[in-house]
DNA sequence: AGCAGTGATTAAAGCGTTTTAATTCATGGA
DNA sequence: TCCATGAATTAAAACGCTTTAATCACTGCT
């Protein structure tokens, strides 16, 4: 008493409680079963029965509260999905996974990683909800972690690469993809092409090996260089900068990323650099950023729908077809060669 | 039998079932009803009490299903959000929504509006979650249509004006922006300075009427025009080729947002016509984009935090403090003057 | 007439919490 | 000694569904 937080929610105006099961059941003169029967669509009932009971619960705008089907059921069908809210291409993909998980009857629940909170704030948002499977792009957190949770639930790991953890994997070939650039390159008559590094961790890894092996192949061993870079616009700035100090350019950058790459093409605009005559620049990603008239950036796409395609499949065979073998779904990303690419000056 | 669906959700390995209050309860030889309490920081049970059973809990990982509570308590502490996933500014809206929700103790559950995904549908999954309060960003639905919506649950419109309709509002004043745009090009010492539109909505219309009036407020009434545009970069370049094949340029131009601000940006600067230099170009939101070396838009800024807070606490006095008259709050936005606009040529 | 078989329906037992009302057990004052 | 007082604890009833096992009403067969 006295109390600020007794008042409870207090729905709309003068909002009349919202119907249950009993409500539509005693409108028909049937018990609640049937209806719950007739409202999943589970075969049973007779045709005039399921016509009444969807009449009446039409009539009384009854909407089933999934809370209580999902204590009574004991399934959520709650995929929960780890995001960077910053990110476009995880924006991308959640559209996608959207679509596919509702084909199958699936639900999403989003949480997002920011600065205040991490990931694993994120997961455990997610698991008391009772998601029954986790889907987590461009995850950050450690190996071990992952396995740990793995063993709690099932786990899709998007776009970050992991083996022996027990969980599932969908990416794209970070390596072929880099590789495809570096051939498209070649292709046009580059020699001298420089990679422009992403920092730490596995992708950034897999891309900048992918540069390495790609150059060797096209026998030009004595032209690697790698710059160290990052995964932001500013880092490519300060690339730029670097090669224009320093007076040494080379005819073709490949960066780690859009961002990346687009901070290099605004650096090298500015100073006059003419992009593709001067110097060719390629991304990875195909953001929406390198779509843009303005940049109309050479990139890589990830092919955001097929991948989220995946995931969800990889989910629900787990969940609904009991496999329990880790699974790792490796496609083939895609060059899309814009306007930043040319041949050597 | 023989049935696809049976499997039922694996878990991950060899997943223990994972430990319910009664577990935590019969752990300390106490009843569920005492481990409630204590777990809830509710008044009430020893110290000693308190100590023993927050160690069982902690041993035994214990983790409070949210479904069941959320079914017991009529509560669920859920605060719902609608958001067009393709906006960086949503994008932006939410991890403050996110930090303010928490705060006070609320969850959030995301729903997007897509191509394929209606505002309605979105708002249905998040009912159905029991949200207890609706927090749409940009809505787009109807008026009619949103007044209905507040009658079951509190609705708060976050950007988008809309009266009598029994909901709060929390935006900035839009006109109040596009005059201090036009405010800063006359100091500037522009007089012809021309709106680019954005179609058709509620926002677009008060963007619009600032700019008529900031015109008249500058004895500038000679001058208004308005061009036909729209919210996408393309639209943005659609409008530059007009201007520039009609070759009639005005000195200053204020577009509807900062996306189409970028597609004239990017068109001017591809027809070599000089930006500020030749021609100003004023954007508004103050995307992620604006904020790019390469585009350095003069922009006004939403002030997201104090947006995503005053609409949380906006949900928070009504359902914990039983307010139940609709509140308007309008914040007042702020020029944020980059490097596109300049003394006219 | 009696019975198995079939299809439609339902009673009742959960699901994992919260919450209310009741119970227990000291304590201290009369 | 007895009882009111209050603090700590708990039994049991929700919450709104799903699900299992049982019941019921027919049909047609022997």
């Amino acid at each position: 008493m006295g109390d600020f937080e007794s008042a409870g929610p207090a729905g709309g105006n003068g909002a009349s409680p919202r119907p249950r099961l009993e409500d539509v059941a005693a409108r028909v003169g049937l018990s609640t079963a049937s209806v719950s029967l007739v409202l999943r669509g589970v075969p049973g009932p007779s045709e005039r029965t399921r016509q009444r009971v969807l009449k009446a619960a039409a009539d009384l705008g009854y909407r089933p509260d999934r809370t209580a089907s999902t204590l009574a059921s004991r399934r959520s069908r709650l995929l929960g999905v780890v995001i960077d809210v910053h990110s476009p291409f995880h924006a991308e993909l959640v559209e996608h996974l959207h679509t596919a998980a509702e084909e199958i009857g699936y639900d999403l629940v989003l949480s997002t990683r920011t600065r205040t909170r991490t990931e694993s704030t994120a997961i455990e948002t997610l698991l008391a909800f009772r998601c029954e499977a986790l889907i987590l792009l461009g995850s950050e957190s450690a190996d071990a972690e992952l396995a740990e949770l793995a063993r709690r639930a099932p786990v899709i790991s998007l776009g970050r690469r992991i083996i022996k953890a027990g969980l599932d994997v969908v990416r794209t070939a970070d390596d072929v993809g880099v590789g495809q650039v570096v051939d498209h390159l070649v292709e046009l008559g580059h020699h001298s092409i420089v990679y422009v590094d992403g920092g730490k961790g596995v992708i950034v890894t897999d891309r900048r090996r992918g540069y390495r092996s790609a150059m060797r192949r096209n026998t030009l061993d004595a032209h690697i260089r790698v710059l160290h870079g990052g995964a932001t616009e500013h880092a490519g700035e300060l690339a730029a900068r670097h090669f224009l100090e320093s007076g040494d350019l080379p005819t073709a950058v490949v960066t780690y990323n859009d961002q990346c790459a687009i901070g290099m093409l605004t650096a090298f605009r500015r100073a006059g650099v003419d992009v593709p005559g001067k110097i060719s620049v390629a991304g990875y990603d195909d953001d929406t950023l390198s779509r843009l008239a303005s940049f109309d950036l050479t990139t890589v796409s990830q092919n955001a729908e097929e991948q989220a395609r995946q995931a969800v499949t990889a989910a629900v065979e787990r969940l609904d077809h009991g496999r329990t073998a880790p699974r790792e779904i490796v496609l083939t990303p895609v060059l899309i060669a814009r306007g930043t690419t040319s041949e050597p000056r």
